[in-house]
DNA sequence: GGAACAGATGTAATAATATTACATTCTTTT
DNA sequence: AAAAGAATGTAATATTATTACATCTGTTCC
């Protein structure tokens, strides 16, 4: 399932816990990972971030430390999250990176599929299709169907990769902040494709938001209304 | 038709030309407006903007001058036009009205269903609405199906007024900077509905936009590029 | 007419988001 | 080791949007 992930605090901090003596998670892979997870990342976390890792190196593309971190906090994140909390977040022994760092780890990490950009909040998630992959596959050792052409086509419905369209649609609650992917069909992008051909516009990228109240919020506020 | 509204310049100024001296355009309406028109509107946005304020004087808005101004920098433009760029155009003898005015009057057009936001591109473009409801009655004496409950459903498949769940769709193209509403089937939103439907999401707004490119600029692109 | 009210606008300051340009460092290739 | 390319650091600045409060304008009610 999919819920939203949260009932109430939108945009939640990480917590700076000390549960950083783990494993230096060290990806046995080609990618260049060395960091320490200075953050606390939860195994199931660390494990995303590891497929993450193949997934793009496969792409060509570097996990750098950098990337991983922003990754990692976004991944953590119960909500969407905007730039500057990355910023905040990624500050080591009150000194802080500046914008341009956090915009070129998302920035990457948009292209390489990995994260998808709200735009009615200015903020980001993860792309469900990392934790598919994950639970496909939890060593990462195989991503989708079609490899071999760069162009990666997940189960969910969304292409990735450089040649394909990045295409996502999302569910925002405006009451708990809370926002869902909507990746377990392909009806609303086909349709997309079906009106870009009717119109002979080439698609190259497309995003759907809708807003408004996911189930639990919605029976809240009936509750609240009704009597 | 509605293709792309022009090919090269994105954001195109308005031309503050001289063709200011016609009719004082004072709508015989009920609304408030009294302007000048100091923007040499063209008769026909002269037209829409009339029509949009029979619209919104019905739904118990009042289309003020300053708001009609707005619309109509909107309406005049070839391409969607950002905040500050129609603060620009606002200056009157050097003097620029300062964001709020403009964020107003936006936030008016908008709940009226008069423009839209490009989520995309921060900037905004006219529904198309308007036009069609000109097209269909000029003179602006009857607006839409169920007028009388103050939810008005225009043929081209959006909802507006209060009661509607605001939601459109738009081709973006990378190349031009046309932006086109895709106004004329339900079939998208249709297909929403069923989707929040099957996930229980109430839908209160939603905005699809594709990026890419549109007819023309595909065509030059690929003669640009085929030999 | 005039008080009272609501809606609309003016104004100043500031917040939030994002980019440019250039210097430096780290990796890979030759 | 030198050269090239990719990634990061840094300072400054651009762009978009909001808050808070004062003022004005038209309408309602007496
Ligand atoms: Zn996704
Ligand atoms: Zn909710
Ligand atoms: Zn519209
Ligand atoms: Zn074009």
């Amino acid at each position: 399932m999919n819920m939203p992930r949260i009932p109430h605090p939108a945009r939640s901090r990480n917590q700076t816990s000390a549960a950083t003596d783990n494993a230096p998670v060290q990806a046995g892979h080609d990618s260049a990972v060395q960091a320490g997870d200075p953050y606390g990342f939860s195994e199931h976390t660390r494990g995303l971030l590891d497929c993450a890792a193949t997934l793009c190196s496969r792409q060509g593309g570097r996990m750098t430390a950098q990337r991983r971190d922003v990754l990692g906090l976004i991944l953590q994140a119960d909500a969407p999250v905007g730039a500057y909390d990355l910023l905040e977040q990624l500050r080591v022994s009150d000194r802080r990176p500046a914008p341009p760092t956090v915009y070129r780890a998302l920035d990457f990490l948009l292209e390489h599929g990995l994260i998808h950009r709200i735009e009615r909040l200015s903020a980001f998630v993860p792309c469900t299709h990392l934790s598919h992959e994950d639970e496909a596959d939890p060593s990462g050792a195989s991503a989708s169907s079609s490899a071999r052409s760069g162009h990666v086509v997940s189960a969910c419905g969304h292409e990735h990769g450089a040649c394909g369209v990045h295409a996502a649609q999302f569910l925002i609650c405006r009451a708990c902040g809370g926002v869902t992917e909507i990746a377990d069909t392909p009806r609303i992008l086909d349709m997309l494709r079906t009106v870009c051909r009717e119109k002979a516009f080439t698609m190259q990228s497309a995003s759907v938001e809708v807003e408004g109240l996911c189930v639990t919020c919605t029976g809240q506020q009936e509750a609240g209304t009704e009597r």
